[in-house]
DNA sequence: ATGAAAGCGCTAACAG
DNA sequence: CTGTTAGCGCTTTCAT
């Protein structure tokens, strides 16, 4: 059981010199290709059979006159990060349908390393790709496009033209969660976002305005922090805000890995049943938690799906005008977020 | 911004057109050999550059002596379950050092699925393989091994020999939280698992006996509960044995699903705070839960590194003798691990 | 330091 | 129905 020990792959020609034909036959029968008589296939496929054959995609991808290597790449932030696996898994699950696996990386939301992979993509000449675009410039992707490389964006749209993107609601289920919240007489409303690098941080950020406009709600600034990375910054940010003179009797936190950290720093406070709480993203057990944990869920299922419908489209030839689906995303409501404000207005 | 729009790739000819040299000198300074002048290294540099050229993987692998792909196959159970992913971040994080990318695949616990799957990877050549095996028989993945593929089993060992695995401590650790529990006086402990068909569950469910054993306590079969998939049968399950004349008074729930079922029947029965429980798996928020769930929590990161190291060793050419690495899993206390016996004896 | 010829494993294009 | 020839894009081998 040596590695590669000694023995070497069998190739066509080996299966064709066993089985008495030429490799083109042992081609067609291979591939279920017309024209081969029965007898022959029958030959040919024990041949295979004995000697252990199984073709050599690599050579057949650079033949092939399509070219295909019947492989994409998909391109995550992180693929630990829940929402990212999921989304995978739903990618993974209609390229399976197409014959088709998937190339996985985690660009860390980093655009150098982002460069680097689509690269290393390129370089095995994938059919198409599904990116989860860096925040920063995009040059990199648009280059890629450019060359014709049938690409989907998903959760983060492109910043330039000619290419497929799956998106969510974001702007207006964050309006809608604000209004939500103010519904409930709520008026200090804070905002936790995430690096406004990111297109859905700033989209959920405006979602966040709207929905103060609409309430008839001025904004405080003092109430918006942005830029947390993490938990670990989102639990500091919010025990600050929590820590003030005037703190806010709600929490709007935009990512799911803010609201952990917004969680933590309420208990730590004991103020979990106190001052309201609104994620974006659900998470495992948001249920389980005392209160429940009111979210925006996004619809991974079809976020994948849709993805991969265009991607394959696209790969199949479609030339018609690039798509921009927007997928809805839904408030479900588990008591974190219908938390009313103290009486007095103070806390 | 045609999908393959009339343009052709360059290859390596067009670049030695350009830069008036030979394709073997391109290829030498495409992949940074001796044997190139300055001069011309420049000028081939400058050809590849306007021509947007880039190598072919596919074609470089086809003729290069090793036949590397710089590709590596991922193949576990569900690439949306948490330990799933985080494992094969792990694994990835770790092939980016070695420069090779990943081809992750699901195998939904399926053994003719990932007979598929594995036919998909060796068909496209990948230089190495890191598989949680499907549950029943190995005989692909031993036919795979004996070809010379360098594979590791992760989660769950091989049934046959000569194959590298890392694995938990599942049976140790599961002992020694029967043992927390009975330490704590509980006598009646339930065991909650999954298929026995997986290994982790026969070797978790035998530590929950071993731990009986050295605590003194007798197996009580209508306390066990195995073959649980997924959340749902887990809280069925938990919910009759809760409701039967003598209920258990702590649970050990042999893996993270099943905790989750387990969790949601108590909540409905509000018995969260007055049965405790431990889980298999540490899961995200599970400290954020009332009480915290205390669990035995794999190093993940441990698990995918030394799966990592022992494929590309092996890839490299390590012939020596196959290893089994077992990597502890820690007990986290956090309180439902905690909760005593109700002084009674009868809750 | 550079190049010409051969060929990796397979399939396209054509011939018989 | 079956085979022959050529060649995908690259690297090997060996010559210069």
């Amino acid at each position: 059981m040596d590695p590669r020990g000694g023995r070497r792959e069998p190739t066509m020609r080996d299966v064709a010199a066993l089985a008495r034909v030429s490799t083109k036959t042992v081609s067609r029968v291979i591939n279920d290709l017309p024209g081969a008589g029965p007898e022959v296939v029958e030959r040919v496929r024990e041949a295979a059979r004995t000697l252990g054959y199984r073709p050599n995609l690599t050579a057949s991808s650079l033949r092939r006159s399509d070219r295909r290597s019947a492989t994409i790449g998909v391109l995550f932030e992180d693929l630990s990060n829940p929402f990212d696996a999921a989304l995978l898994r739903a990618v993974e699950d209609h390229a399976r349908r197409h014959g088709v696996l998937v190339l996985a990386g985690s660009s860390e939301d980093d655009p150098a390393l982002q460069r680097e992979l689509l690269a290393s993509l390129a370089t095995r000449r994938v059919d198409g790709m599904v990116v989860m675009a860096a925040g920063g410039h995009q040059d990199a992707l648009q280059r890629e496009r450019e060359r014709g490389t049938p690409m989907v964006l998903v959760d983060r749209p492109p910043t330039f033209d000619g290419t497929d993107s799956v998106t969510t609601t974001n702007r207006d289920s964050s309006r809608d969660a604000v209004l939500h919240l103010a519904g409930r007489g709520h008026r200090r409303i804070a905002f936790l976002g995430d690096r406004q690098t990111l297109w859905t941080s700033c989209e959920r950020y405006t979602g966040y305005l709207e929905g103060l406009a609409h309430a008839g709600l001025t904004l405080r600034e003092d109430l918006v922090r942005t830029d947390l990375h993490g938990p670990d910054a989102a639990e500091t940010a919010t025990a600050a805000l929590l820590d003030r003179h005037e703190p806010p009797t709600a929490l709007f936190t935009a990512q799911n890995l803010v609201t952990v950290g917004a969680m933590r720093a309420l208990r730590d406070r004991d103020l979990h049943h106190r001052v309201a709480l609104i994620g974006f993203d659900d998470f495992p057990l948001a249920d389980m938690l005392q209160p429940g944990v009111t979210v925006l869920r996004q619809d991974v299922p079809a976020l994948g799906r849709r993805a991969a419908e265009l991607v394959f489209a696209r790969i199949d030839g479609d030339r018609s005008e690039p798509t921009h689906a927007v997928i809805p995303a839904t408030l479900i409501h588990r008591g974190s977020g219908e938390i009313p404000p103290p009486a007095d207005g103070t806390r």
